[in-house]
DNA sequence: GATAATATTGCAAACCTATGCAAGAGTGAG
DNA sequence: CTCACTCTTGCATAGGTTTGCAATATTATC
C-alpha cells in the first residue's frame, strides 16, 4: 500500500519491458497496442514517472530557480505568479528563493539552486556579483536578469525601457506646468533606479525645464516619506516623480498625512510600475505601466531558449510601457 | 570544463572511495584526516552533493510544495516569505504552485508535486476534496492546511482563530454605540469566511445586538465593493465587518470614492488579517491581527513533525490575534 | 511471395548518491 | 604482546528512470 509505484511495477502488470514503459512516458516511439497496454496498466496503479529519476538521468530537473528580493512590492507576486503559470505551460516549475540581503545571502542561494539541479534561474530585481555569473556559465546554467539591469556584461536580461519611460514622465510633468521638480529614485546602487534617474534628468532637460533635488528612496516607504518631506518643504518642490509605485503610495500617505497637502492640487505624484493597487481609490497614481505580462513572456521565452541552445545569445531586452494617466498629477490642459 | 563534478571525481582527487566523500558530506562518521582531505579536494573542485541523486535514494527531496489561492492578497505573499525562510533554516525549499481554479487544477497541481517527490504539501487558501486528501495520504506525504480549515477530515491545519477573533470584533463594534451592522463576507465556500460569519453573528447578539444584514464578498474587490453599497444605502449600515482586509480596501475606496461617504464619522469598517497595508495612512484599518509569524511557525512545526514521525498527530491549531484599533472604526468610549 | 526498409522492443548500462556488510585499522586492557 | 572491542573504510548494490544497441516484428515495394 505505501511503496511507491514503479516502472517495473507497470511494466509487469501490462505484459512488456520496463523501457516500453519509460518509452510511453517520455514520448518516445511506441506502437498503439504497447500504448494502451501500458497506460490502462498505469492508470490502474496510479503510476507517475518519478521526476527525480528522470531528471537525474536526462539532466534536466525542469525546475526553474526563482530568486526575488522583495515580495512586500505588490509588483513581484504579480509577476510571480504570472511566471509560474507561463513556465507550468512548457513543463517547468518553480523553486523560489528570497533574498533580500546583498551578497553573501544571495551567493548561498545560488548554490543552493545548483544542488537541486534547476536547468535555470530568473533573478528578479536582485544584484548578481560578476563572481556568480561565472559560476553559473561553469555549470552551463542559464540566467536572466528580470527588471533588473546589470552594466558590462552580457548578461540576458529583461526590463522595461527606464530611460524613455522617466523621460514620459517628465515631458508630461513639465507639460502639466510644474516649475518645480524634484525626484525620489530607486536605489541608486541599482541600474534601474540610475536609468530612471537619468532618464528623468534628460527628459526635464529636453523639454527645457530642470531637476530641482532628487534622493534616494531606497525601495523603501519610510526612506521615502522622508525624502518627500524634505523635497516639499525644503526645496518647494510641486512635482515628484517617485521611483517606483511601492514608495509613491508612501510618499501620498506622508504629504496627505503628515503633512496635510493635497496631492494633485498642490503637489503632483507620478510613480512607476502601474501596480494594481495604483488604480485603486485611495491612490489613484499617475503612473507608468510595465507590462509584466510581455516582460515574464519575454524572460521565459529567452530563458528557455538558452536552456535548449546551450549558445543562444542572451538577449537583453528592453520593453516600452505607456503612461497610465490617472488624478495623482496635474493633467496638461489639450491645446 | 562542462561536466559536472561528482563525488567521484572528488574520491579520487582526495584519495579515498566515493563512499567516503559521501559519509562525509551526509555527516556519517569519518576520521578527522579523511574528512579534511575530502573537504579540501571539494572545495578545490567545487563540489557539491547532487539532492535529486540524493533525494532518490534517500527517498527525501527535501522539497516542500506550496501551493496558493491568492497572490493579490498582501496577505499571501508576506506568510510565502516567512515560510520560505523558517523552511531554509531547516534544510527545505519551496516548490510553488498557483491554483485558483476549483478542483480540477488543484488536481493536476497536485499530481505535478507529487511528480517531484515533495516531502510535503502546504495548501495556503485552497479547498482539498476527500480525493486529494487520500492521495496523499497513499502516497505518505503529510499535508498541511495553512489559513483555511476543514471540516470533519483529521487534516492538519493552522488557522487564527475566526471565531474568537470575529466576536471581539462584533464586541467592539457594538461598544462603539453603532445600530446596524453588516457583514460582507469572506466566501462562503470556505470555512474561513462561514466561521467569521458565525462568530460575528453570534457576538452580536451575546453583545445585546443582532445583524441587520450579510452579503457574500467572495473575496474579491468588485463584489466587495458592490456589497457595501448595498449595505449602506438599502440597509442603513452605519458599521460593516468585511472577511478581510483586502475586500475592506476595496470597500472603503468604494464608499469614500463613488458614494462620497466617510469612513469613521458615517460608516465603521473593521476588516480581518492586518497586512501591512492596513497601517498605510490612505486606510488606517481597524482589523484583527493573524499573527503570521506564529502561524508560519506551526505550520512548519507540525508539517516536519509529520515528515519525521509518519505517524504524528495531525495538529489542528488554531491562533488567536488582537485586535488592531486605528481609525476606520469608531472607538468606544472608555468608562 | 521475397526482399529491403522501417518501426518496435528488450537488454543492459548509465546518472549520482547513500548504505549494509565485511574487512581492516586503531585502541585499550590485561 | 595478545586479545577483544570499536572506529573507519572500501566494495558493491540500490534507487527509478532514460537511451544506445542489437534483435525482432511489421510494413512497403516490386
Amino acid at each position: 500500500m505505501k511503496g511507491k509505484v514503479t516502472s517495473f511495477d507497470v511494466a509487469q502488470r501490462a505484459g512488456v519491458s520496463q523501457s516500453a514503459v519509460s518509452r510511453v512516458f517520455s514520448g518516445a516511439s511506441a506502437s498503439k497496442a504497447t500504448q494502451d497496454k501500458v497506460r490502462s496498466a498505469a492508470d490502474a496503479l496510479g503510476y507517475r514517472p518519478n521526476r527525480l529519476a528522470r531528471g537525474l538521468i536526462t539532466g534536466r530537473s525542469k525546475i526553474i530557480g526563482l530568486v526575488v528580493a522583495y515580495l512586500d512590492n505588490q509588483f513581484y507576486p504579480d509577476a510571480l505568479e504570472r511566471l509560474s503559470n507561463v513556465l507550468k505551460e512548457q513543463g517547468y516549475h518553480i523553486l523560489i528563493f528570497t533574498a533580500k540581503g546583498r551578497g553573501d545571502e544571495v551567493k548561498q542561494t545560488f548554490d543552493q539552486l545548483m544542488d537541486y539541479q534547476v536547468d535555470g534561474i530568473i533573478a528578479a530585481s536582485v544584484g548578481i556579483s560578476d563572481e556568480l555569473t561565472n559560476k553559473c556559465a561553469a555549470a552551463g546554467i542559464p540566467l536572466v536578469l528580470f527588471n533588473r539591469g546589470q552594466r558590462g556584461g552580457a548578461l540576458a536580461q529583461v526590463t522595461s525601457d527606464n530611460l524613455q519611460g522617466a523621460a514620459k514622465i517628465a515631458s508630461f510633468l513639465v507639460k502639466g506646468g510644474h516649475r518645480r521638480i524634484g525626484h525620489i529614485s530607486g536605489w541608486m546602487g541599482s541600474i534601474t533606479g540610475q536609468d530612471r534617474a537619468q532618464g528623468f534628468a534628460s527628459g526635464l532637460q529636453a523639454a527645457g525645464s530642470e531637476l530641482v533635488h532628487q534622493i534616494d528612496g531606497m525601495y523603501r516607504r519610510d526612506t521615502a516619506a522622508e525624502a518627500a518631506e524634505i523635497l516639499v518643504s525644503e526645496h518647494g518642490c510641486d512635482a515628484i516623480f517617485v521611483g517606483n509605485d511601492h514608495m509613491a503610495f508612501a510618499v501620498m500617505d506622508h504629504l496627505r498625512g503628515a503633512m496635510n497637502i493635497s496631492v494633485s492640487n498642490d503637489v503632483s505624484i507620478v510613480g512607476y510600475d502601474d501596480v494594481s493597487m495604483a488604480a485603486w481609490g485611495a491612490y489613484e497614481l499617475t503612473t507608468l505601466r510595465q507590462p509584466v505580462n510581455r516582460m515574464v513572456h519575454a524572460a521565459v521565452d529567452t530563458l528557455l531558449a538558452m536552456i535548449e541552445d546551450a549558445d543562444a545569445s542572451a538577449d537583453q531586452i528592453t520593453i516600452d510601457g505607456p503612461l497610465v494617466v490617472r488624478t495623482s498629477a496635474k493633467v496638461p490642459k489639450e491645446n
